[in-house]
RNA sequence: GCGCCCUUAGCUCAGUUGGAUAGAGCAUUCGCCUUCUAAGCGAACGGUCACAGGUUCGAAUCCUGUAGGGCGCGCCA
């Protein structure tokens, strides 16, 4: 559990004990109340503000009812001290007795340290990916996997119920030059010269193969065929070897899909229909005229009715049409029937993770999900910024036509899976991110991935050597858990455990902010931490975590290495990133 | 013109949802290998949190405005 959650369950207890003595008033508000990690160390290893929020509903002054409930809370079972400091805040001293059994909890709960049951089992749908099916995926896509199938594995640890899934444009006007790229292919099997890619088809000789395969298939039969005879057959092929494709990228970089919809379905059963009945049923939809955007006038433009929700009812900055001129579907449409689709299928919260050039969608999609659920469900749209692609700090000139175009595929051929993962999440999702081929495989701490790794590795070299050590020893976390770990008393050791208690705390607060990079961080920080006490262990013998004259040191020292190789591992497997114990 | 995102140390970036004296890495300077991996560690230097107001016990964080950068802006997805 989360230390901290559970001192602010403390801290509120003492609050109602005052209480019902009558010695604070009745009707104090406790959910402003705060139990956490002080930013300076000197401050101890909790604080609360409660005195600070209480002082002036119970008509104190802040000092003195902080006095009055830290003699309350100097008392509680592991705690040492209660200080009141600066305008009124309550720092708590722990006893090292309580980090040893925070390690135990490590210990005990393996690499499921740090699952919560924040989520309640609540249905969180996750869309990430999303590429259309037109070609293999770019290291920008690769980003947006990456962040989403993180995502929905951070969720999940926090308690939710995660459905991940892909939403497959297999219905627009895209997938229709895909297939005439791909009967271009199909001729160019059939013997016949077809030059330069024209403008406006796909140049990419992906579709090469697949043109062999309609060559096989069908013989010249669609040839000189009218567009209307093959166009469909063509479009369902490319489309499923494109997906194909991207899934092979994705089974490439670890990432995992448990539902994939097609937008091409939904049409066909009818839901966008369904979805834009409904919207008619609440009187959100109108035949109207839209202004032009000001100041920036298209040349082509010219008033023209068109059938339009009314997103800006609820937020969205003006309306937007749902039909073409055509009487087809605007893809904003089929999205709406889509998002509507996953509410009914269970999604309470649904999370879209896409490109920050999808930003000026975000409004209108996110006022569609409330009208559509009433405010049943909530959509959270995260943008994944660009990633610039770099090689000793020298921009990767790429070009589609030119066919210097790196894709995703090459880049994990290149420096591995859990690399590109991992670098992945080394920013924020809203931040650009360069991503340098040659730096994410330097074995140096300048590589984020290397550092990590190396403590995990340098952690299971120690256990290694322990078995030598320690013979007879059993050395599993569970008898670890039940070692004397009254050794650990360094400045060092525990401010290791506390490292690695804060775990469950980070797994909670990056749940709930939709932010998987907090992990990669974390990480950082774990390993620092490690890598630090080991070197202290250099200057001071004592330290060491192997101590051949000192059985129960080592053990003890071995349950903290043991027991910081668990919480790294943990971390990593919510990164998708396989440990290394050995480099 | 409008909307969204961004602006934190010389450089690249964190900042625990409003907490105390704003933190890392790189770069610079100085230290640490007879030892469980020096593939690492420690110390020093470095700041008007773009700017100006506001909200309150308290602001890098929330609100308003200004400047600069990115993205988007009626039948593309």
């Amino acid at each position: 559990m989360n230390l901290f959650a559970e001192f602010k369950n403390r801290i509120a207890a003492t609050v109602a004990a005052l209480q019902a003595e009558g010695t604070l008033p009745a009707g104090l508000d406790t959910a402003k109340i705060t139990a956490e990690p002080p930013r300076d160390a000197n401050h101890g290893e909790v604080s609360t503000n409660a005195a600070m929020v209480l002082a002036k509903p119970a008509g104190m002054k802040p000092r003195d009812l902080a006095q009055m409930l830290a003699d309350r809370l100097a008392v509680l079972p592991g705690v040492d001290s209660a200080e009141v400091a600066g305008p009124g805040f309550i720092n708590l001293r722990l006893a090292a007795s309580f980090w040893h059994d925070r390690l135990r909890d490590v210990l005990a709960a393996g690499t499921g340290y740090g699952a919560s049951t924040m989520g309640a089992g609540r249905n969180v749908n996750v869309e990430y990916v999303s590429a259309n099916p037109t070609g293999p995926m770019h290291v920008g896509h690769g980003r947006g996997a990456v962040v989403g199938d993180v995502l929905a594995s951070l969720l999940a640890k926090a308690g939710y119920a995660v459905t991940r899934e892909y939403y497959i444009n297999d219905a627009g006007a895209q997938v229709d030059v895909l297939a005439r790229s791909l009967h271009l292919r199909y001729r160019e099997a059939l013997g016949e010269s077809i030059g330069e890619i024209p403008e406006g088809l796909y140049p990419g000789d992906y579709l090469v193969p697949v043109g062999q395969a309609m060559a096989a298939d069908f013989g010249d039969r669609f040839r000189d065929a009218p567009e209307a005879e093959w166009l469909e057959i063509f479009r369902l092929r490319a489309v499923d070897a494109m997906l194909a494709l991207i899934k092979d990228d994705l089974a490439a970089l670890g990432v995992r899909h448990d539902v994939f919809s097609s937008e091409l379905a939904l049409v066909e059963a009818g839901g966008v229909q369904a979805a834009f009945d409904e919207l008619v049923g609440k009187g959100l939809i109108y035949e109207g005229v839209l202004e032009p955007p000001k100041g920036m006038l298209p040349e082509d433009w010219e008033p023209r009715p068109q059938t339009l929700f009314r997103s800006s009812d609820f937020g969205d900055d003006v309306d937007r049409p749902l039909k073409k001129s055509d009487g087809s579907w605007t893809y904003f449409a089929s999205d709406i029937a889509y998002h509507f689709d996953k509410h009914r299928r269970g999604a309470q919260t649904m999370i879209d993770i896409l490109g920050a050039d999808h930003g000026g969608y975000v409004k209108r999609m996110v006022a569609a999900v409330k009208a559509m659920t009433g405010g049943a469900a909530e959509l959270d749209i995260k943008l994944c910024q660009m990633v610039n692609l770099m090689r000793d700090g020298q921009p990767v000139k790429m070009s589609k036509r030119a066919g210097t175009f790196v894709t995703l595929r090459e880049v994990i051929d290149d420096v591995g899976k859990d690399v590109v993962r991992f670098i992945m999440l080394t920013r924020k999702n809203d931040a650009h991110l360069d991503f340098d081929l040659a730096k994410v495989t330097e074995q140096s701490k300048d590589n984020p991935v290397f550092y990590v790794q190396y403590a995990h590795a340098r952690a299971h070299s120690v256990l290694r050597h322990a078995v030598e050590a320690l013979p007879g020893a059993d050395l599993a976390p569970a008898a670890l858990a039940k070692a004397d770990l009254a050794a650990l008393t360094d400045e060092a050791e525990i401010a290791l455990i506390k490292q690695l208690a804060a775990w469950p705390r980070v797994v909670e607060g990056a749940a709930e902010a939709h932010e998987p990079h907090r992990i990669a961080y974390y990480l950082g920080e774990v390993a620092a931490a490690f890598h630090s006490l080991w070197n202290k262990g250099r200057e001071t013998t004592e330290l060491r975590f192997l101590q051949p004259e000192r059985q129960d040191a080592s053990l003890a020292r071995v349950a903290l290495v043991r027991g910081m190789a668990l919480v790294v591992a943990s971390g990593l497997m919510v990164l998708g990133v396989t440990p290394v114990e050995e480099m």
